[in-house]
DNA sequence: CTAATAATTGAACGAGCGTTCAAAACTAAA
DNA sequence: TTTAGTTTTGAACGCTCGTTCAATTATTAG
């Protein structure tokens, strides 16, 4: 009858409190937070359902430790890739180190990653409280990717620059969205799922948008 | 008794079926499909439950009739847009034509055309069932538009003109969720709101990435 | 080994869900 | 006014939801 010490650290046995946040993670990205249930979530996961509020409280709690637990290590990537850029950095790096890290866990970081890069991709079109708990994640990176903008555009207004990071998050977040459209459209020409292929168009586009405002 | 005729076309008064669809548009806007009951919606309209099943079938259903009430004359101003356009019409004329009457629209069509941006924005982020209604709905506007692509850039590689369309999407889509993200980020100093500025950048920003690539 | 602490179980709670339906109210043609 | 058809009502159906909790099992420290 302990108290419950809901996001214990410690003494957990390795894979109760994983299991079930892969299996959420797997669950948002498909049917959205609202979309799916704590009782589908423990059963994919094969644990009862009590363990889902034992270990991560209410069911937002539980959402918001899916946001956090990959953001972290991703965005200490990033911004590691930011800071790494010498002043003599163009446009493209900049998008590069902003963009690379996310896609390339996204194609090459397995199931996980993918299945959390379409979770961010709804939330950063759902405009409810999910708006704040992306802002705490991901406002930092994007404001040092922005502060670097303004270096190598220097006498760029404000305005543009943060349209031109609008239009950036708009085409990044749809791509992670992978919902299959331009496969459609192209009747299979071209795959979604063909990230790489992808970042290399992603990033001439974006430069040269970027330039053409700023 | 009457046998249910669903979607029933004439006699209804002109009331309750278009406040049913008014409230169900301004909360699926706020909260998604799943994020939203029956009864809330027609609480909101100011009628009873029933009669959500009554005119419109199951929640499903009605969701179908949000997306399609507007899509109709959306759909065909954008397509005689694009189809007045002559041969010399270069690719800022063609973006326009695909994205100004949406635009136009959710900024002084009324809190309706808004709240209907969102939806649409939301649900072409969502990998599910709604995929198949975007694109019976949007794909031949969609068809339209990278065919007149096609003819600006002949040289261009189909494959090209997709991954442009994609972003362009990407960054509409953004536009019209409206979540605020910028308006954070900026301090205030952009709005989203002010969807005027964000169109007369978001033409240049685009064609500058259609001509990067194609 | 024993005692305390952490983790898991299974069942239950009240509430809200989408959907259904018979009866009532309303409308409009004969 | 009667009659047939449409629309609205109010209540109920079975079900699933998030959450809670006492009891049980596993783990670890003394």
């Amino acid at each position: 009858m302990a108290s419950k010490p809901r996001l214990s650290a410690a003494k957990a046995q390795p894979g109760t409190a994983e299991r079930i946040l892969d299996a959420a993670e797997k669950r948002f990205a498909e049917c959205g937070y609202d979309g799916v249930s704590l009782r589908q979530i423990t059963r994919e996961a094969g644990v009862e359902l009590a363990l889902a509020n034992y270990h991560f409280g209410p069911k937002l709690d539980l959402f918001r430790a899916v946001v956090r637990r990959r953001a972290e290590a991703l965005n200490a990537e990033r911004m590691a890739l930011l800071e790494a850029l010498n002043d003599s950095a163009g446009i493209e790096d900049l998008i590069h180190a902003f963009t690379a890290p996310f896609l390339e866990k996204s194609m090459r970081g397995g199931q996980g990653w993918k299945d959390y890069a379409r979770v961010i991709a709804q939330t950063a079109h759902s405009p409810r409280w999910t708006a704040d708990l992306m802002a705490a994640e991901f406002d930092p990176v994007a404001r040092a990717f922005i502060t670097r903008v303004r270096r190598v555009f220097p006498q760029a207004r404000d305005t543009e620059v943060y349209w031109c990071f609008h239009f950036l998050l708009g085409a990044m977040t749809i791509t992670f969205a992978e919902t299959g459209r331009v496969d459609v459209l192209s009747a299979g020409k071209c795959k979604a799922a063909d990230l790489d292929a992808i970042h290399a168009r992603m990033i001439p586009f974006l430069a040269a948008g970027f330039r053409a405002l700023l």
